[in-house]
DNA sequence: CACCAGGCAAGCC
DNA sequence: GGCTTGCATGGT
């Protein structure tokens, strides 16, 4: 019990809690894993629908691959990941990639029953239903550069957008590979994006935040956005740090942090979080960003990243305030 | 045609 | 500090 606790706030490291790291099977607290003909299957994981995680707006490189499963790239690997009968299997990989890629990726180390449960233990019926409806919803931990950059191009944007756009930036200026008989490609590097000119980048036609994504990757190349050092500063220096990056405001930092830098207690308020929030907990009246920001502060604390998400897909599946 | 989309920068007070 | 406006593009 002490070990759950203890995991909401930390992450299980793979290697920390793996009863028999030798063989092909292993177990930790929370799940069981077997590496079987280049597929990963992972059981005893009741915390995982991938709807819920690749479709609440945090990832724009997953897509739907058939009927429950999705395909997507991130850290230059590209994986199927299915789920079906309390079975997860990613296919074609190997234990390798898992342990140093997947399994960190998917945040397999994080115990999401137990944050459910804190969540909701205060009897919100609000939280009780975003959790209900958001119930496998895990938070993926990105690559920074990749979420640096995907939510500079969210601003002002529709996700259908950002992907669009995201999209083209990979195929045009990113590395290719082969994957099930089939060409993916990487998020392309600082250094292969700073060597555009804003002409070239036309191609993405990412609008306005065409020349902050220049500005960026020259900047990151040249040393001035030192992200390594930004990965390990305290949550309000991060902040900072990434607000001085143009076309970084206070939203996009607070996405950033929480999806690129693993900061839980992050809670970016969009358009869908400031409607969701003055809906249900200010009587559908109008609130600035700052008193809502507060707001969740004091009532999600920690978990204010978690809470953000199981309430912007229960606003999106649900439309709340709209119409 | 207007209005909006996981906002931000710049210019104003 | 807070408030307004313009911004590229594509969809409704």
């Amino acid at each position: 019990m002490k070990l759950l606790l203890f995991a909401i706030f930390t992450k299980l490291k793979y290697f920390d809690y793996f009863l028999d790291n030798s063989s092909r099977m292993c177990y930790n607290i929370i799940m069981k894993t077997e590496f079987i003909d280049n597929d990963i299957h992972i059981t005893e994981q009741d915390d995982f629908i991938l709807q819920h995680i690749f479709d609440c707006g945090q990832c724009f490189r997953f897509d739907p691959d058939g009927d429950n499963s999705y395909i997507g790239t991130a850290f230059g690997k590209t994986v199927k990941i299915s789920a079906e009968n309390g079975r997860i299997i990613l296919h074609d990989t190997s234990m390798e990639d898992f342990k140093n890629i997947w399994y960190d990726y998917l945040d397999l180390g994080r115990d999401y029953s137990a944050i459910k449960r804190k969540l909701t233990e205060g009897g919100d019926p609000v939280m009780e239903e975003a959790v209900k409806y958001g119930s496998g919803i895990r938070i993926l931990n990105q690559e920074l550069w990749e979420t640096v950059i995907s939510f500079i191009i969210s601003a002002s944007n529709n996700i259908p957008r950002i992907k669009k756009i995201i999209g083209l930036l990979c195929s045009n200026f990113g590395e290719p590979h082969t994957y099930r008989g089939k060409i993916y490609y990487s998020f392309p590097s600082p250094e292969r994006i700073a060597g555009l000119s804003l002409e070239d980048l036309g191609v993405i036609r990412a609008g306005f935040r065409d020349k902050y994504i220049l500005d960026c990757a020259k900047k990151v190349v040249s040393g001035e956005i030192d992200l390594a050092a930004i990965s390990s500063m305290s949550t309000p220096d991060a902040k900072k740090a990434l607000m001085k990056i143009w076309g970084i405001g206070n939203k996009v930092s607070d996405c950033i942090l929480l999806f690129g830098l693993g900061r839980c207690d992050s809670f970016p308020v969009d358009v869908w979080i400031k409607r969701i929030m003055e809906y249900c907990y200010f009587d559908n009246t109008p609130q600035s960003i700052k008193t809502i920001s507060e707001f969740a502060e004091n009532k999600f604390g920690e978990l204010g990243g978690m809470a953000q998400q199981y309430l912007f897909f229960y606003a999106r599946e649900c439309r709340i305030g709209v119409e």
